[in-house]
DNA sequence: GTCTATATGCAGATAGAC
DNA sequence: GTCTATCTGCATATAGAC
């Protein structure tokens, strides 16, 4: 696959500016991963700035399609739940710079967001509609599904960003850390669907 | 109260940092914050990287210091995941940009962690031995407390973290945004014991 | 389109007066 | 200890030849 100038600055863009953010990230080192002239990103990019918000917009089209993808089709709580942990977290593992990417830049450039959410045309509570739907169906809950969807997104995207931080602590080799993410495939939609017959039964418990 | 210079200047600097990380905080802002002029700023802590590493080792000890202060005390699985959902979230919302910090801050600059992880005497294996000790004797369960452990702190932290970009895509105003941290307090403790006690009943469903 | 050379500004850091 | 003035290097960005 051979690449046009443009892009190939913009790969290399993205492999930097992912890794630095955007105050780390330097045209110079930019230029020498495209393995062409610094001059030329401005040719095509014209400045910082602009690079950045196409690498922004990339990223964060990218990781927001893959969670509706999943979330939007069809299956039970428990089927979403499973193909969701195993299908985003490898995801996450192959990009594993791009959440923190995402979310730094929000806490440095919080109007890049409005940029894009403005091209994007986002339904969420759409998203959520369906979701309390489901847990009514499914485990007879009523409901606010918002907890349910952000300790689902939490317990996928936070092990992940602070992976560095996890390996440290507790001192786990490369290979006992990929394994620990392995096994949370299977443990969260577990510990996920616990929650939910649990509060069942709590409904019940406290219904009688 | 009235602080030294060199206080003054590490508050200055922590305010800095924390908000901007280490590549967009520039001294001269934090002399500025600090009220004194910047070559003073060299004078008291002789470089960038030197003020850094102090701002860096005081978040992070006071991080952790809080996680490790409820987790060891007394009281049952329920009332540390309540105490820590409340004192915790607290203080996380009090700094909210602590968490974010510390995060970055091991992907810029990952051997800063090193040293201060040199200096502390962190044990936390006990702390999984006695959550394991407890989830036995509280739930009858006998299984890895790592993934507990790390579900709690994901969904205590990760929402924290992940605040600027839940209230644009969701669309929620300050007040809402408030409300919803408020009832997590409540949620995830209910959430967390829910899952505990369906794992038992996994468990015993399993073994009949 | 792609390069070399360069302009411009600013950040970190130091010298030296008080 | 605290300041003003300044050095040095580097980052973004542009000019202009090919």
């Amino acid at each position: 696959m051979i690449l046009t100038t443009e892009e190939k600055i913009l790969e290399a863009a993205k492999k930097v500016f992912h890794q630095k953010g955007y105050d780390g990230a330097r045209m110079q080192e930019i230029a020498d991963e495209a393995g062409i002239n610094k001059a030329l990103v401005h040719y095509y990019y014209r400045n910082k700035d602009n690079l950045f918000q196409a690498v922004f917009e990339d990223a964060f089209t990218r990781l927001l399609f893959k969670v509706n993808e999943i979330f939007y089709s069809t299956g039970s709580i428990l089927q979403k739940t499973e193909s969701f942990l195993g299908y985003y977290m490898d995801f996450l593992q192959k990009n594993s710079f791009l959440p923190m990417f995402i979310l730094n830049s929000l806490y440095n450039r919080p109007d890049q967001l409005k940029v894009i959410l403005g091209k994007l045309a986002l339904t969420p509570h759409n998203l959520l509609a369906l979701i309390k739907q489901q847990l009514k169906e499914e485990y007879n809950l009523d409901i606010d599904p918002m907890h349910v969807y952000i300790n689902l997104l939490s317990m996928v995207i936070f092990p992940i960003v602070a992976r560095p931080l996890i390996q440290q602590i507790f001192r786990l080799s490369q290979k006992e850390m990929e394994l620990f993410f392995e096994e949370r495939k299977k443990e969260v939609p577990l510990f996920i669907i616990s929650a939910l017959k649990g509060y069942s039964n709590e409904t019940i418990r406290t219904n009688e």
